[in-house]
DNA sequence: GCAGCAAGGTGTACGTCGTACACGTTTTGC
DNA sequence: GCAAAACGTGTACGACGTACACCTTGCTGC
């Protein structure tokens, strides 16, 4: 009966309460908004009681990274390496997609929680299993990157305004100015841009299938990888070479 | 006379001295460390004078990247495509080493400065004009995504202790325990990590090259961007078959 | 059934942050 | 030399993370 604005009380907290309680928050309202306090008000509590539960802000985020890397499911792992390692990365995009503020929680910080290197740790397996080599694995790793989250860069992504379309809310003529001012200005981007605003009415960006986009680029590197696997690429030589004969 | 552990008051401020002194601080103390009044105290100012000079901390992350990014220098477009591009993300790559906040900046937010833009253009002009599509160059350009900056992902980097080595401050059996407790739950990443300490006794990763993982990736995207433009690869079917007879 | 105790929740407080607003002070253009 | 604009200051507010000391539950062994 102290609560108010917030979820019914439910009992006593735990951590995994707080970490869900979390997540749905960072979810609806966006990670930049969600303080230590918001938090306590959503769970009905006062702030000081999350330290119950977890050590501090960091430990939080930690923790909600592994409940949604939890989410992404065990590897399925039939078929070559490929589709094994498509599958993961596409499985993580799709969750991650569903937690937009995951990318920026894994990219800032460094983590190395159970979850991630568990997630990892799997990963590494699917080649190791598949017969690449120890050197390549961990080169192909590197390549892989972020990727491996299946998150997309966002170059430059629009902050999802209410009215579908491109205009943020300026009137006909400033939007065309803008475009004047980009077409003498920044001429390759507009090309870019409009050119590839098939789908659509809108005029720049967003005329692109963001998934079409991270698959093309995924079956890039994968492709490239096939073929150093094929070629039984190695790095060692580079090593080895360092004492040798002119 | 009135500031005091700061630089010399040198005259007035003005834009660009606000946006220098704040590149230098975060050189030194890190991103997480720069704050409005530090940089202000560090010029001998209060912190609202700032505000005369940038309309808010975000315009001056702003700034700060526009005036790296002009660090990087214009394209050197002798050769072909994929030198021109080589040397242009090499070349921002070094430039982002000696600020490594950078990262963390362009990643977090949605920049559209002009020097980004700007940067961006002229890179999709190397490909426009060795030949590529539009449509090809689109999608390259998303696939190369942030590699485009020249910044590694960092999967997971030691904060670069005081000490050379990997040991945090533990003692050897903490270590040693740590170690067995590594090999039983994340095999895959031991064996990863173990391989590729080639050339130091360090027992645990750092043993790669940053740069040299850095270019194979790189080569490994660009070999493959080759192959598509070799064989004219384009993505307009997948659109226009949008209304075919079976 | 109840004492005792750990685990969970509270209240207050501190130092940090970005920045709004009103006010002085300097520089500049005429 | 003076008005006006540009620049710098002081104070204040509402966030934030979290340390510390304090109550309040609910489970334990007897």
């Amino acid at each position: 009966m102290s609560n108010q604005a917030g979820a019914p009380p439910r009992g006593r907290l735990n951590r995994d309460k707080v970490l869900r309680a979390a997540v749905g928050l960072a979810d609806e309202a966006g990670i930049e908004l969600l303080s230590m306090r918001r938090l306590a008000q959503h769970l009905g509590v006062v702030p000081m009681a999350l330290y119950k539960h977890v050590a501090n802000k960091d430990e939080l985020l930690d923790g909600m990274v592994d409940l949604i890397i939890a989410e992404t499911g065990p590897a399925d792992s039939g078929g070559g390496w490929k589709a094994a390692v498509r599958q993961r990365i596409l499985a993580a995009r799709a969750t991650l997609q569903r937690h937009p503020w995951a990318r920026r929680v894994l990219e800032t910080r460094t983590n190395k929680t159970p979850g991630v290197l568990a997630y990892m740790d799997s990963f590494i397996g699917i080649f190791l299993s598949h017969g690449f080599s120890e050197d390549l694995t961990h080169h192909v790793m590197h390549a892989i990157g972020s990727r491996m989250w299946g998150f997309t860069q966002e170059l430059f992504e629009e902050p999802e305004g209410q009215d579908g379309g491109s205009g943020d809310g300026l009137d006909g003529d400033a939007q065309l100015a803008l475009l004047a001012e980009m077409s003498t200005r920044y001429p390759n981007i507009l090309r870019i841009a409009t050119a590839s605003a098939h789908d659509q009415g809108s005029v720049v960006g967003r005329g692109c299938d963001d998934q079409f986009e991270f698959e093309f680029a995924l079956d890039l590197l994968l492709d490239g990888i096939e073929k150093l696997h094929a070629a039984s690429w190695t790095s060692i030589p580079r090593v080895v070479l360092s004492g040798e004969a002119p």
